[in-house]
DNA sequence: GTGAAAGCGCTAACAA
DNA sequence: TTGTTAGCGCTTTCAC
């Protein structure tokens, strides 16, 4: 291991001098930062993580908190997760993964440990058990979600109920009169996870808003599982014309199961997603879709802990306004046969 | 921040008794273990993870270096990724997120600041820069895939050739006579990562040596990718009745177009799909696989490390036995017509 | 079975 | 603009 100490013998110079070269923290002669970084790059210095940690009480790393579940889609976590760390970098931060396996008390370990400077909460839900401790604990966090009680956290998510309305809105003005949402699974809604039932909440309310008769269910992510959502939809509201789906997992059987059913899109049925775009532009027509801004969710919650530690307050909430993106699956109602 | 000597004073003992109760490294009596053990309970200590990696020179950390790319199938990667931090946890370490985006460096940042005590990488390439890099610093190490030079390395991965013949071998003995190969992305193959060329070769190997006319085709994931591979496929080959897919994403499509061109499955034609199980279950109807077990390589993984870093030599690879389960999606050869 | 004390490599006063 | 030095909280030898 290269330490500090022979970098700054190797150049000369006192260890407190390569130290503040490499913080920045106060004013270097251009010749000796010259000479020092020289040095560094000579020698191939890396700073010894832990021995910074324990003299500074940073860390510069980032905890970040992600499900086990795989009910909800996974590659909107895993992109997440890749702009937490990317913008983390960006930011001289690494990041820890901690899986919700451990419990609520991985937060007690890490706030107890300086593991972490800070945490990123992923999958939060409305009655989060981690929320107290992070109250109890004082830990700088960032909350990807949106819990019940907010008060005094620092939350970024998509606002949903928007999402909804917005969904709704695109459906009303292309003259559907009847609509379906097609939601996420059951244990979601169970479980309270608030997307979706921002979502719906939106959703439903513009969609009385706007006249149209409107269905929910939700819907697992197998082949059969969206074959029996539709079938009942349509059992129960056969002039259901337009689908609202948030459950990427069932897009392709659905898209596939209206063909089959002789049901073109989006002559006989419009179909609208809220995912990611890439899922949105790999179907066939490409979906018309709320898009999911999974790198923003991600680099905004590394900036709100980024800014915390450095001692600003960002307590709030931070709703990403959704866009809608026509594609090809959406269209004007079909008249009625 | 609760201190180690807080708790050797709460308790009436010296500091490194405190530290050896916690490490376990020389006996103690039942009673000042219980003593100790009640204090640390009662202030809520955590040792300081900076201030013991600097003491000991060992972080308890793993580094894993996951791919940016999201071209191949992410839930594996993801469910990977899981096994490995819960494994990890298991054997009291945390893991800290690397993504490729930092490059061939961060193995030598990681060698040299502490970070970690160890390192597993995924998406390993046939020539990966990383590997230089890891021979050079003496890293302890696991990989996740297979590099064209193992020597001296510690590799996990599944014998992907042996996936392909044992796809090749079933639909052999289900009477197949001309069969197709749908494969990963064509950018997965030419930046030459292992897994697609090892199953290649010996699903081209078993068919030939079975007498199967055989074909393979690379394909993207989306829709009219598949779609074009499918019909390229049966255009060159019309008798073409088995598919082996091995590109998670093209699944829900391929059977899609199938059921749409009026191919049943798996009457008029057989299905087999290399993939984890859920999505083998989730399709319907139910595909007959080779299971990728995400869950085990991600636990050998981190067991290769943890046994490198007990001072065993793991040298050597470490290749899984493919399993094929048998579902609804491949059945006998129907009869020409 | 237990304690005392010397660092591990770095940061950040304090001095100059 | 730069150097000196006292810790940060823990592990681990050495001593009893």
């Amino acid at each position: 291991m290269v330490t500090l100490a022979q970098v700054a013998r190797h150049a000369g110079v006192s260890p407190s001098t390569v130290s503040y070269v490499l913080s920045g923290k106060r004013s270097i002669s251009e010749a000796t930062r010259r000479r020092v970084e020289q040095s560094i790059a000579e020698l191939g210095y890396h700073p010894h993580a832990g021995a910074r940690a324990l003299a500074s009480s940073r860390s510069h790393v980032i905890a970040l908190m992600i499900p086990l579940r795989t009910d909800i889609y996974v590659p909107v976590m895993m992109d997440i997760a890749i702009s937490i760390t990317t913008t983390a970098r960006r930011h001289g931060h690494d990041v820890l993964l901690l899986t919700s396996e451990e419990g609520p008390s991985a937060v007690k370990r890490v706030a107890g440990s300086g593991l972490a400077d800070a945490m990123i909460l992923m999958d939060v839900e409305l009655a989060d058990e981690r929320i107290p401790l992070l109250r109890q604990t004082g830990s700088v966090a960032a909350l990807i979600g949106l819990p019940a009680d907010t008060s005094g956290l620092s939350c970024v998510d998509l606002d949903f109920e928007a999402a909804g309305v917005l969904a709704a809105d695109h459906l009303a003005d292309l003259g559907h009169r009847e609509v379906a949402l097609i939601g996420a699974p059951e244990t979601v809604y169970r479980r309270h996870t608030g997307f979706a039932e921002r979502t719906l909440a939106g959703f439903r309310r513009r969609a009385a808003e706007r006249g149209m008769a409107h269905l929910h269910r939700p819907c697992g992510g197998s082949h059969e599982a969206t074959a029996g959502t539709l079938s009942r939809i349509l059992e129960e509201r056969p002039g259901t014309t337009g689908f609202v789906v948030q459950n990427e997992a069932a897009v392709p059987h659905l898209l596939g199961l209206l063909r089959q059913a002789g049901r073109a899109v989006p002559e006989d049925a419009s179909v609208l997603a809220i995912c990611p775009d890439d899922v949105a532009v790999h179907s066939s027509p490409q979906l018309t879709s709320v898009s999911i801004p999974a790198e923003e969710m991600g680099r905004r919650a590394v900036e709100l802990v980024m800014a915390q530690l450095a001692g600003e307050d960002t307590t709030g909430l931070i709703l990403l306004a959704p866009t809608l993106t026509a594609r090809g699956s959406s269209g004007p109602a079909p008249h009625p046969a």
